[in-house]
DNA sequence: TCTGGGGTCCTAGGACCC
DNA sequence: TCTGGGGTCCTAGGACCC
């Protein structure tokens, strides 16, 4: 067994989960939804998230509408509202900040913050600070979260997990071991299935028996980042806390998944030429453009085919990626294949200039395409995203319409219409050429 | 057990240069 | 021309996370 001369709390790090958010979230939004079987994840016909009250009566992730109604028939099922679940995100971020600014941003229901040195400043223990904020959040939210203190983030990970939901675990380095000898091995933050089955040819079955691998050992067998566990799991802190909120993005994708799968060219690539006018948006919206781009076709068999295009100047303008991939679309179509999904990656991302105005190095034509995406922006901001697209997409975005998936959206998304005028699409002539 | 849609980081290996 | 050594940069692919 291995010896620390650590002391209890050499760091505090804390870890907030937020339980089951989504479907908190609706809950917290709807009070009276209290109590009840809520699921969220009716968009996609799948359960994406649900209430604890739906979970014991046995719905789980992934879970289709018929199953769920099956075994649950009181249950409610709702469309994700991703708005609303990022605004309780930032309201909890808020929240902790109030106690530190050290706080990262981790994901839409997870948070690390380090309280290390606060004691003298909040006049309590870290424990009891830990306590106050997650009263705080309960209170204000009306979410519950479950909290892990630990001197690492590997270790508060594991200490947010141990009680869920609306739990508080403590792991001090003392009794960490109690704690590691009933983790399996899998269950560590970083320590997915590849890893894990390495790990079991070993006999390493718990995050105990990692913990007591010789640390040769572990550099010989493993590569960087499990050694870094393997270093979090004893209490050395090496993963610091990322304060600040993500600004910008390494790379964009999107991609999306038809039904039913289809052969159609025509359609297939409507999809793929929506999915590339979403990526764009989003990187126009944090002012990136990229001129590495990957494209690809997932058919039913879940086999991908794809093809990198490199542009010789970077871009976030759909027009000038969807002419390209017009160009060799048909390297990765093959008619006698059935398609379920498109998708597209933007890479090597880097920052837009242009809003800087120094055009220098641009032609006439990406400026006032530039222009023209600026006001389309702006619309799609008001009126909802694909009041404006290209033609290209036309087969992707316009069948939708006819089978009434629309009005599922976030409400407030389209504050300013109501009824049939805002299902009204403009497909603009000109722009429609490209597609 | 893989449902689906976003992401990040690390490593090995090749190209190229001295 | 061969042998050997060393460094950098880029890329593809793997693994993992929420």
């Amino acid at each position: 067994m291995y010896k620390t001369e650590l002391l209890n709390f050499p760091q505090a790090i804390l870890h907030i989960d937020g339980d089951s958010f989504f479907a908190s979230c609706e809950v917290a939004k709807r009070p009276h939804l209290k109590g009840l079987p809520v699921v969220t994840g009716r968009e996609r016909g799948i359960a994406s998230a649900m209430t604890y009250e739906a979970k014991r009566m046995g719905v789980k992730r992934g879970m289709s509408i018929g199953e769920i109604k099956k075994i649950c028939p009181r249950v409610i099922i709702l469309p994700s509202d991703y708005e609303a679940y990022s605004l309780y995100s930032k309201r909890m971020y808020e929240i902790v900040k109030r106690y530190t600014p050290e706080v990262e941003e981790y994901s839409i229901d997870e948070c690390f913050a380090d309280l290390t040195g606060l004691r003298r400043l909040h006049k309590c223990s870290y424990l009891k600070m830990t306590e106050r904020i997650k009263e705080d959040l309960q209170k204000e939210l009306g979410i519950t979260f479950s909290l892990g203190l630990a001197s690492t983030k590997v270790l508060a990970k594991i200490a947010s997990k141990w009680d869920k939901p609306d739990g508080l675990t403590t792991i001090s380095l003392r009794d960490s071991l109690k704690f590691l000898r009933k983790t399996e091995i899998e269950k560590i933050w970083g320590i997915g299935q590849q890893t894990s089955a390495l790990l079991r040819k070993y006999g390493v079955r718990t995050a105990y028996d990692f913990v007591n691998m010789r640390e040769g050992e572990v550099r010989k067998l493993l590569s960087k980042p499990y050694y870094e566990i393997w270093q979090e799991l004893r209490g050395i802190s090496v993963y610091k806390v990322e304060r600040g909120e993500k600004d910008t993005y390494k790379s964009i994708s999107k991609t999306r998944t038809f039904t039913p799968p289809s052969s159609d060219r025509e359609r297939v690539f409507a999809e793929l030429s929506k999915n590339i006018e979403n990526a764009c948006i989003k990187a126009r919206r944090y002012n990136l453009k990229s001129k590495k781009i990957f494209l690809f076709l997932k058919n039913q068999e879940f086999k991908y085919r794809g093809l990198e295009i490199r542009l010789e100047r970077a871009t976030n303008t759909p027009i000038n990626i969807v002419k390209e991939t017009k160009k060799i679309f048909d390297q990765v179509f093959d008619r006698r294949d059935v398609y379920r999904a498109t998708g597209i990656v933007l890479g090597n991302l880097e920052e837009d200039l242009i809003v800087q105005e120094s055009l220098f190095g641009e032609s006439g034509k990406d400026k006032s395409y530039s222009r023209i995406y600026g006001v389309l922006d702006k619309i799609g901001e008001k009126y909802g995203k694909h009041t404006l697209y290209l033609g290209s997409s036309y087969k992707a975005i316009n069948r939708k319409q006819h089978r009434g998936e629309r009005g599922e959206r976030a409400e407030g998304m389209m504050p300013h219409f109501k009824g049939e005028n805002m299902r009204k699409r403009i497909n603009i002539p000109y722009l429609g050429e490209v597609g």
